[in-house]
DNA sequence: TTAATATATGTAGTCTACTACATATATTTG
DNA sequence: CAAATATATGTAGTAGACTACATATATTAA
């Protein structure tokens, strides 16, 4: 065992990234395995629009948890697979409003098979003594509750 | 709820990615909030250097599980903070050996009650049903048995 | 009804990791 | 021992997110 490792929870963060990388590269492995042409940081935006057919550029954004920065890089990257496309809002004329164009909604179907695919693999793989899906939602709980600095700061009184 | 924590697991490594981002911006904070100038990110090496005084670039890569490109731009920015210095391996002309300076060992000393309490808030964080550290060790060592990319193409046989 | 404020979108540049490629030295093999 | 291979380090460019700032339209308040 390396330090770093042993080091446990003070390198928490560089481990979450880790595993993130390796998870999502192994991600666009599979998609492509299934003759796919898909990017897994994608997925939020495709996924969103599936189920949320027409909206703008901030509610997408809300919806995946990104920043609108990203989001408009992601929405750019999709319209110029045309797998997306855009119309001003007529009421609110500031709103870009985004949907699926044919081929997106074509592109979700051929890849529902490969979503139920990497949903068993990854029930598999995080079905362990502590399930890794319940700990983030359960962590992410806990933040909301109260943040990782005033958290800090409160055991900094402690000492 | 919105549809991204809906989809669940498909959308893991993007929530490992957003907590992992989470906590280090608040860790760089907390570091701040004790007067002291340091990056999340420096961690690893610095803590490596630590606990084994003399590497080279290469073992310094592996011990904190980065690339070693990753790791050469680390060891630059320290290298300028005059945190760390580097020497000629005089048997292996090819090894450039790193070392903790005087005045990173003194900062080390200044972070060892930061880390303290970053241990402390960190495991009252992630004290839940589900404990995080515990479940990234067991998904790390289900992906050392088998890869994601593996399960998944298991899983495609079967369907 | 104008002025102030809020919201929606967009651009530029940054951050922290990566991959791909290049070079120098060491080690192994024919 | 020379050639092939392996190892150590380094550089350049990429990826996927971010923050800070800018602009246009809508809403609220004086």
């Amino acid at each position: 065992m390396n330090v770093i490792d042993e080091s446990g929870i003070l390198a928490i963060a560089t481990r979450l990234q880790r595993l993130s990388d390796q998870i999502r590269k192994d991600g666009f492995q599979v998609y492509k395995a299934h003759g796919i042409d898909f990017e897994p940081k994608w997925f939020p935006v495709i996924y969103t629009l599936f189920h949320k057919p027409v909206l703008s550029v901030v509610e997408i954004a809300n919806e995946i948890g990104y920043t609108h920065p990203s989001t408009i890089s992601l929405l750019k990257e999709l319209e110029k697979e045309k797998l997306i496309r855009s119309k001003k809002d007529k009421i609110d004329e500031r709103k870009r409003l985004l949907q699926l164009t044919e081929k997106g909604q074509i592109l979700v179907g051929q890849m529902q098979p490969v979503w139920d695919v990497l949903k068993m693999a990854t029930a598999e793989m995080i079905d362990t003594e502590n399930n890794l899906m319940r700990a983030i939602e359960e962590v992410e709980g806990q933040l909301k509750e109260k943040s990782f600095f005033d958290r800090a700061a409160a055991q900094m009184k402690r000492v």
